[in-house]
DNA sequence: TCGGGACTGTGCGCTGCCGTACAGACCGAC
DNA sequence: GTCGGTCTGTACGGCAGCGCACAGTCCCGA
């Protein structure tokens, strides 16, 4: 198949594919980039091909609130499909790595263009819905473990690595709970030998334990990605 | 303005308006009716003109959760215009009153004609969107006294009524929280000579002073259907 | 008129997480 | 080496909300 690194674009057929091809422009993703503020005019979309993005809310008075991830599976900026320039959340690059960027001009030239374009990214777009549905019942229900164990499942999908440069400051963020709160499941984590980490350097090492420890709600988003974007009704594979 | 009584369509062009019309059959909405069931496929869209819907996520395993409300400033369906025929939450009646709706079929055929209809109602997914991500913070930072202020508000400005028919019990199905949690939280409303209620009948007394004891949630959500779907930059009028 | 069901109010012990504080461990810079 | 900053682990009191249980109240129907 394509060497596109994205699955966005991998999903489009060749003509469409080759078309948005000719307007990316490869770009690095640093660790904390802020790739957009929020409330202000995009200027670029992204399709990531190695790193992650992190999508968090940022309300003023309340700490940061991670409610989705943009990898190799999706886009940032999907909301221009719907016809609005200015994005919701605050972007930040979680995992560092490659990406393709399109000034958002040329984006939606294409988007007129290609109605394959179209289709594709509003499918993504009615995922991406579903994982924000998500994230509030598993916010509500869940506990720190559980959350945790699927947050490091999905960052080493996207990131395609055991490895994670990450403090427990971070992740605590990204979850919404207290640095202590991540602390004592990260612990727990530890000593079930299902990671490892050490100052900023967590380490992947029992897959399959991660998720048994994970909610539900890591199944189902794969699921519900595999089924609507991809087409694929049996299965989540990846 | 026209009589359409529902604002989505109201927004649309005369000619847009009429032909949507055209294919618009008037329901009644009961209390408690389920109009979608998760994971199953759409066979109408509902454009209210009185009473209001629920959006609830149904994972099992675990109590509800209301993430989102459609009223007459919305439709129940807005997924189709994604391209996606399943409906990802529970829809139920809310606040009994009347409805346009429409057969999937009809509603696709109107969508591929007009590029208002499609304009508008992408508009609409957007604001949905950032209502998710906002219930998702909202429910990780506030607390249940907040929450039903709020819960009341929307009621209130989607029923075009004072008065609710609704148990203790079913808000706390709606908020995710214990009935008693319910019970403790209206007793203080109450108390402070915001609403009055007795024996599922809600009456509410204080509306300014309701929106003060509500989360800025609110008022956000307002804003952002006012920017985004009205387009007026200014301010949150209804 | 009486009984039963629905609705609301209160109490109690528990737990998950919070806020805060502090200490040890590690690392890099000088 | 040593010093300062960063990262992690632990501790402690507090609180919001939970699960459960029960009582009182109101309404409606037999």
């Amino acid at each position: 198949m394509a060497t596109a690194g994205n699955q966005l674009i991998e999903l489009l057929p060749r003509q469409d594919r080759r078309r948005l091809l000719a307007v990316c422009e490869p770009v690095e993703l640093r660790l904390s980039d802020v790739l957009n503020e929020r409330d202000s005019p995009t200027r670029h979309v992204y399709f990531p091909t190695q790193g992650f993005i992190s999508l968090v809310v940022a309300t003023e008075g309340s700490p940061g609130l991670e409610v989705g991830m943009v990898g190799r599976e999706g886009m940032l900026g999907a909301q221009l499909t719907l016809g609005v320039v200015t994005a919701p959340l605050r972007a930040v690059v979680q995992g560092p790595g490659t990406s393709w960027r399109i000034a958002v001009v040329e984006f939606r030239r294409e988007l007129a263009r290609g109605i394959a374009l179209q289709r594709a990214l509003q499918r993504y777009v009615y995922v991406l819905m579903m994982q924000l549905t998500r994230s509030a019942a598993c916010l509500r229900f869940h506990q720190i473990g559980q959350r945790l164990a699927r947050w490091l499942l999905m960052s080493q999908d996207r990131s395609y690595s055991d490895r994670f440069l990450i403090t427990h400051e971070f992740l605590a963020y990204m979850l919404g709970v207290r640095r202590v709160g991540i602390t004592t499941a990260a612990v727990a984590l530890q000593r079930n030998g299902l990671i490892e980490y050490h100052r900023g350097e967590l380490t992947v090492l029992n897959r399959k334990g991660l998720e048994a420890a994970a909610c539900a709600c890591y199944r189902a988003d794969r699921q519900a990605y595999a089924t609507v974007v991809i087409g694929n009704k049996r299965r989540a594979s990846t």
